[in-house]
DNA sequence: TATTCTATAGAACGATCGTTCACTTTGTCA
DNA sequence: TGACAAAGTGAACGATCGTTCTATAGAATA
């Protein structure tokens, strides 16, 4: 049984969040020559999971991203190795990590749009706000997740459920951020 | 006005997934000593946003993870300093990276249980699948995306859209995965 | 203006870095 | 069995690392 090194490198990027040096390789994959770690490390950067940049080891995407398939109908859900493609979910969902946060949802004004109590939503604050967006917007100093709607000159707010009535502003409107996009665990 | 390291180093480690070397750090920063950069960093630790790990610079989840706040009905959302919480998606939603995969969803099978189609959803492979969760399945040799149900003693699929009935087996059905979340993307 | 504080400069240091050398062991296949 | 390839050993190297020292410049304070 060969001892699985790639594994063992992944759970230490996976806690330490950087890679490992050489010497600190030795002792996780239990060598004691560097030149073995050496010749290691440099299969993986053959196989495209590390890179060399700045003459410094850091992952490559295929390091640490999940492989995304597409659904065939009534085929296996295969991916290629031509149109091979790995993301990881930070990347996909946040566009600029210093201007957005995650947010808890409550109620069920929004599930016709598939936002469920208790799914997170992720906001950015400095994104403008489009019409049809889901905004986390502020009427008449209530908070309150919903449609961003405009009808001739009038924004107003729309919830993705028959049960509640569209929400024009007395006084005020102010949209805090925009939803970017959700997430919901089944399993934990 | 001042340059704004932090906005530097958290780019820097957006791009790389890396940390840069007090070295490195000088041409971020337009600094020419390392002396500035080290007590920059030292700042840092001080706040938790790095930490010292085995004498080595790592990120904490204070550094990267995104905070989340909680909605209070007629309230402004705050995250009080004292229940403070942040998370990256990866680790929230992914427990085991070398078991899971991304599927793009095809279909209004799972409606409502409020999987659309284009979103995607993370499957372990290697997760036991419980009844009542949502499962990839093979059912007689078609791979499909539907709850998993237990009757008695009969294994069967159940779709989460009234429009399609429930799926039993004429020869087979094969479980490939455990359906652990889903992710839904509004804007880009 | 004089004083204090903070941020940066600049140089020096031992420690650790990753690379490379030659060599040995292990496993595979004909 | 013999030959070759793959994987690991062990030592040496210059380069870079992060730390620490003292010194200087500018802003804040009084």
């Amino acid at each position: 049984m060969k001892p699985d090194y790639l594994a063992a490198i992944k759970q230490f990027y996976g806690k330490a969040k950087r890679l490992p040096s050489y010497s600190e390789m030795l002792d996780l994959f239990g060598l004691s020559s560097k030149n073995a770690v050496h010749k290691i490390v440099h299969k993986w950067i053959e196989d495209g999971l590390l890179k060399k940049e700045n003459s410094k080891l850091a992952p490559t995407g295929k390091f640490f991203a999940l492989p995304l398939l597409g659904m065939v109908r009534a085929g296996q859900p295969i991916l290629a190795d031509e149109n091979k493609s790995y993301l990881t979910l930070d990347e996909y969902l946040i566009d600029d990590p210093s201007s957005s946060f995650l947010l808890k949802v409550r109620g069920d004004s929004m599930v016709n749009a598939g936002i469920f109590e208790d799914d997170l939503v992720i906001i950015d604050m400095k994104r403008s706000a489009l019409s049809g967006d889901i905004v986390l917007a502020e009427i008449d100093k209530e908070w309150t997740l919903k449609y961003l709607k405009k009808d001739k000159n009038r924004i107003y707010l729309e919830a993705a459920n028959d049960k509640y009535p569209p929400l024009h502003p007395k006084k005020e409107l102010k949209v805090h951020g925009v939803v970017m996009g959700v997430i919901r665990k089944f399993r934990s």
